[in-house]
DNA sequence: CTTGACTCTATAGCCGACTATAGAGTATAT
DNA sequence: ATATACTCTATAGTCGGCTATAGAGTCAAG
């Protein structure tokens, strides 16, 4: 059965210069490079005269960056991740405790937010409700906290 | 009637140096001299031999410092409230569309998180249930679409 | 054969809020 | 008198994720 082409199985991939990567990933030429120092990704092979050619793959690896980044993980961790991976090694203990972590920070953090999105809805709306009373510093500042500000010392 | 004892109504306050200032509003040092640059305090005097000396208003300040902070206000934005208040205004109109973005930020922000946080649970909750199957990468990775780390590349 | 678009490397800058270091002077306790 | 703790200024480094710049080489079209 019959149509498989090389040595691994996969037709010749169509190859790609850096711009074209750019163009169809929406990461940009800066970005990529960058991404390659930090271990992200790689290209497939250079030309001649030293440009980066990189095969299909390099777009779902690009996906897979984002996806992670979309999820918290920073840079260094995905990179880690892709590193293991390429070890061999299914890191999925490693990515577990990782994607853990990130979610009970992501809770932390929501309820951080919560509160303090509450805080300052408090505050506005006060300050929505009330008139400014002769002499009175402006609601909000007030609800701020501002007592420093009561005080003219400039 | 009475116990008034100088100038401005108030009695002389009490001095302290900047360690004392740390010690008590649990900002450090070099963060108080940090935030002197940033125009957010400033202390009352200096001794003969230079040493910051500080009145008790700073801690007032200090607590409008962080509670603007924790309502998602930048250094800046503060000092630039601060700034208006020291000139005799009352910048009430700006504070609010300062904190009506904020606001909005926050509402973004949130629910940027919460679709992280789903996308993330779900993931690891699909990983939870299935057992890793043969020649399958661990649900994790597939999860965030690794489908780049299928292939041996290294 | 030149123009212009593309690519290369190396390095520096940006944002925000700090933190750290070096090197010098000052204050306080014993 | 000295040890220790404190303070001063000025400068640089940190984190994360890029973006920008300079200066040089390469490639395709007309």
């Amino acid at each position: 059965m019959g149509m498989r082409s090389n040595v691994n199985g996969r037709p010749p991939e169509q190859l790609f210069k850096i711009g074209e990567v750019a163009k169809r990933s929406g990461v940009s030429v800066e970005s990529l490079r960058f991404y390659e120092t930090r271990g992200l990704i790689e290209p497939a092979g250079r030309t001649a005269s030293g440009y980066r050619l990189y095969d299909g793959a390099v777009f779902d690896r690009l996906r897979f960056v984002k996806k992670a980044q979309a999820v918290g993980f920073t840079l260094g961790e995905t990179a880690s991740i892709i590193a293991e991976a390429k070890r061999g090694k299914r890191p999925c203990a490693e990515v577990r405790r990782m994607a853990e972590d990130r979610l009970r920070d992501l809770d932390i953090k929501l309820n951080q937010l919560k509160r303090y999105r509450r805080e300052l809805k408090q505050t506005l709306d006060a300050w929505q409700g009330g008139g400014e009373k002769d002499g009175v510093i402006c609601g909000l500042i007030e609800g701020l906290g501002a007592d420093a500000l009561h005080r003219p010392e400039g």
